[in-house]
DNA sequence: CCAGACGTTGTT
DNA sequence: GTCTGG
DNA sequence: CCAGACGTTGTT
DNA sequence: GTCTGG
């Protein structure tokens, strides 16, 4: 699944990579963005402007707001059908930004174990979304989207059997203005693990208000090079 | 017809 | 909103 | 995802 | 154990 990431890059290094558009003011490293926090999203191919929403879709029919708290993740298997994310998958998908994701390996007794995967290059990339308005009683608006999960690849499937949806630079705009169910359906795959690398982190990324780089830095206790992930899983 | 649910994950 | 269950 | 809370009453 | 908040 998907329920922590990251998106550390300046703005140039995003744009040395990915061709959007315009930033919001406020854009920011983010080391630990955890669920009902901000994420940069782009809803629109042609203006390919990047703009905040809530993480954690609250569909337009909910009652309150709280209703987006656990529908961080929509499966790929099931988005077409699911009351909740069926409409957003005809008619509202993003693009999420990122950098990076954590997954935990949960194993028998013990605390959870923090690993991190980004790109082998480092570079930023895409999540695939679906974002939804949702107005309160007194109308105030609040948008907010969903990370698309699939089965895991060889790299992750030894700390976890789901990652989110990674969408490679020719298919992310397709994502966008594909409408025929199929096509749309056939991108959510696990992403090519040759071009992915991952490591294991300090348990101080479970903190969520803990934001800085030491979330990032491979932990003291993993004495295996990032490289040689398949010898970390002990 | 109305009422009530609508999600993912992991664990046992 | 839309579907399922009663 | 993890961390942290986990209650009732009446009143506005 | 289960829900809410970040």
């Amino acid at each position: 699944m998907c329920g922590r990431f990251t998106l550390t890059l300046e703005v140039p290094e995003i744009l040395r990579v990915l061709d959007v558009g315009e930033f919001p003011d406020d854009f920011r490293a983010r080391y630990n963005i955890a669920p009902s926090q901000s994420v940069a999203v782009i809803r629109d191919a042609h203006s390919r402007k990047v703009e905040w929403m809530r993480w954690g879709l609250i569909p337009a029919w909910a009652s309150s707001e709280e209703a987006g708290n656990r529908m961080i993740n929509a499966r790929s298997e099931t988005v077409a059908e699911k009351p909740s994310f069926r409409f957003a998958f005809l008619k509202q998908r993003c693009l999420i930004l990122a950098d990076g994701f954590y997954e935990w390996q949960k194993r028998g007794k013990g605390s959870a174990i923090p690993y991190y995967f980004c790109m082998k290059d480092g570079g930023p990339f895409m999540f695939a979304g679906l974002w939804a308005l949702w107005k309160s009683k007194d109308m105030t608006p609040v948008t907010s989207c969903a990370i698309i999960t699939c089965p895991a690849n060889d790299l992750v499937k030894p700390i976890h059997d789901r990652m989110p949806v990674i969408l490679d630079r020719h298919t992310m705009w397709q994502w966008l203005l594909e409408s025929r169910r199929e096509p749309l359906q056939q991108m959510l795959a696990p992403y090519e693990a040759d071009l992915m690398t991952a490591y294991r982190v300090s348990r101080l990324v479970n903190a969520p208000d803990n934001d800085g780089p030491e979330c990032v830095v491979p932990d003291a206790n993993a004495f295996i090079p990032p490289t040689n992930f398949s010898s970390l899983t002990n």
